[in-house]
RNA sequence: GGCGCUAUCGUCUAGGGGUUAGGACGGAAGAUUCUCAAUCUUCAAACCCGGGUUCGAUUCCCGGUAGCGCUACCA
């Protein structure tokens, strides 16, 4: 068979952040879909570190990328460093040049910027570069003297450059319309262009999957796999990740609902996040939202990706931590609280808790946890959700609160003190302790909402709680003696 | 300015020459329950504008408008 069956049976597909802040929503998005691709076809996911551009890359930056990806816990086959492999890039940059295709220009960086910036149409090329002999090229550089190596596009013919994309189909521009952009720098060091260009080939990249901000830019990297006698990979792109006010996202204008870590400290799982990020610009066409990550990847295909640009649609003043998300992030992550086994969401619950400064055992979270599974929408809602459970002593509550419908602060009283006789003998499992209080209820001529409520706020503290019995339950027969003892006084 | 991409409910989307334009989130109302939550039912809510092609366009084509991207010796 041809080679290009066996690299579409087992594609090499790459996610390349440069290393410039922490890893961002859209990155995110961009990583998942590439291992998305990855895995649904049997493929190698490559993490490449783009960090040539020195001046803005941090250590810090690296780290909290990993940090993100290491929480998404998807995991990569192979890691590079672009600044690792620099040699190669200049080789290729070289190579290109000896072939023609390349020139050194002389002019200093950033000189005539003000007339490529603006008013006449596009910059193409510095005067006198790209029209330089070589040997008066080959004679200034060997006295020293700086230069930037530029490509050399082929516009002489009305040429056209094409590739297709796997998402926005054909896609042709002038040659015309593309400037001579640099491949080296002046200081030798390789633009994003050429090293990027230059580690797609030599790592064999099959499928390129990123950011749609890249579209315009494929157009150069078509003409550099060219000119180094590269065969393009596939290319697809993938639409922005947008503001609400339509603007990209960022973190100066948005803040820290662009970072993936902000989504963990809230308390998402990150299956349920990157479930969300999954249904921004990709569906599956068959209305499924709620998907597990093997779902995600069986359905996963490049045809299902969209083509405008999705609004992550979090509110810029948020009042609560939930309110910052997206209302379908919260949504998928309750979903898939609710999906989880008891053990597991315990066991995700417990070290929250314990990080809060309760110090509890895993066996009574493992008792809690099915009394707010279907409370919480962030697993730090455990804190206030299952407050009552974990503190010794209930934080102050207005007495009225005891006063059940149709009731005054007398029947609160006769309940309050009845439910201490009652509950003072009877075991305390949920039928019993059923039994006993429906029995105390109608021996009062009380309904049953009326004699629960009273109960209710004085062991938790408050009117909205889990059901009654379970609760008594869980928190044992002395502390709900006590806190009803409690709550009588305050009457 | 030049070049490119995009346009369906508030948001994410399905669909596609003839449909009551479907689903989900969010919103509203109701049912249910010892409260809350969950669950269930119901409701409101969209094809950017103009021209063409056509018996018929939201769908195809062109133009406009708007948004976004690129236009760096950033990535």
């Amino acid at each position: 068979m041809p080679e290009s069956s066996s690299i579409s049976l087992n594609p090499r597909v790459r996610f390349a952040p440069s290393p410039t802040g922490f890893l961002h929503v859209g990155s995110a998005r961009t990583f998942i879909f590439n291992w998305l691709y990855a895995r649904h076809n049997h493929g190698t996911v490559i993490l490449r570190l783009d960090d040539t551009d020195v001046e803005r890359n941090t250590q810090a930056s690296v780290e909290s990328i990993f940090e993100g990806l290491k929480w998404l816990n998807l995991g990569w086959d192979e890691v590079y460093k672009q600044s690792e492999r620099i040699e190669l890039h200049r080789k290729t940059a070289w190579a290109i040049f000896e072939k023609g295709l390349a020139y050194r220009d002389f002019t200093p960086a950033h000189a005539g910027e003000a007339e490529k910036s603006g008013a006449q149409g596009t910059w193409l090329f510095n005067p006198g570069a790209r029209e330089m002999p070589r040997q008066e090229s080959d004679r200034r550089a060997a006295t020293g003297e700086p230069f930037a190596l530029r490509f050399r596009v082929p516009r002489e013919l009305g040429q056209m450059v094409r590739f297709i994309d796997a998402v926005y189909g054909e896609q042709i521009k002038a040659a015309d319309d593309i400037e001579d952009f640099a491949l080296l720098r002046s200081d030798a060091m390789p633009t994003y262009h050429l090293a990027s260009c230059a580690d797609d080939a030599d790592l064999h990249i099959s499928q390129i999957i990123r950011g749609q901000d890249h579209l315009t830019n494929t157009f150069k990297h078509v003409l550099i796999f060219e000119a180094a006698g590269f065969v393009p990979p596939q290319f697809a792109h993938l639409p922005l990740l947008v503001a609400p006010d339509g603007t990209k996202l960022s973190k100066r204008r948005h803040g820290p609902v662009v970072s993936v870590t902000t989504y963990r400290d809230a308390g998402f799982l990150p299956e349920a996040f990157i479930n969300f990020l999954c249904l921004l610009g990709w569906s599956p066409k068959n209305d499924r939202e709620n998907m597990s990550l093997r779902e995600l990847r069986d359905a996963f295909s490049l045809e299902g990706i969209n083509r405008s640009n999705a609004v992550v649609n979090f509110k810029e003043p948020a009042a609560t931590a939930e309110e910052m998300f997206d209302p379908k992030a919260v949504w998928l992550n309750s979903e898939q609280i609710r999906g989880l086994a008891v053990e597991d969401l315990s066991a995700r619950l417990l070290p929250i808790v314990r990080g809060a400064g309760f110090d509890i055992s895993a066996e009574k979270m493992l008792r809690i946890t099915p009394l707010i599974r279907e409370r919480i929408k962030l697993l730090n809602d455990v804190l206030t959700a299952a407050d009552f459970f974990l503190v010794k002593d209930l934080a102050p509550y207005h007495p009225a609160e005891l006063i059940p419908q149709k009731g005054d602060a007398a029947m609160a009283l006769k309940v309050l003190t009845k439910a201490r006789q009652v509950l003072a003998t009877v075991e305390f499992k949920h039928d019993p302790l059923d039994h006993a209080l429906r029995a105390a209820a109608q021996e009062m001529g009380l309904k049953a909402g009326q004699m629960f409520q009273p109960i209710r706020v004085a062991v938790c503290g408050r009117k909205n709680a889990p059901p009654l019995f379970e609760t008594l339950e869980v928190l044992g027969k002395d502390t709900v003696l006590r806190r009803i003892e409690d709550a009588a006084q305050k009457i």
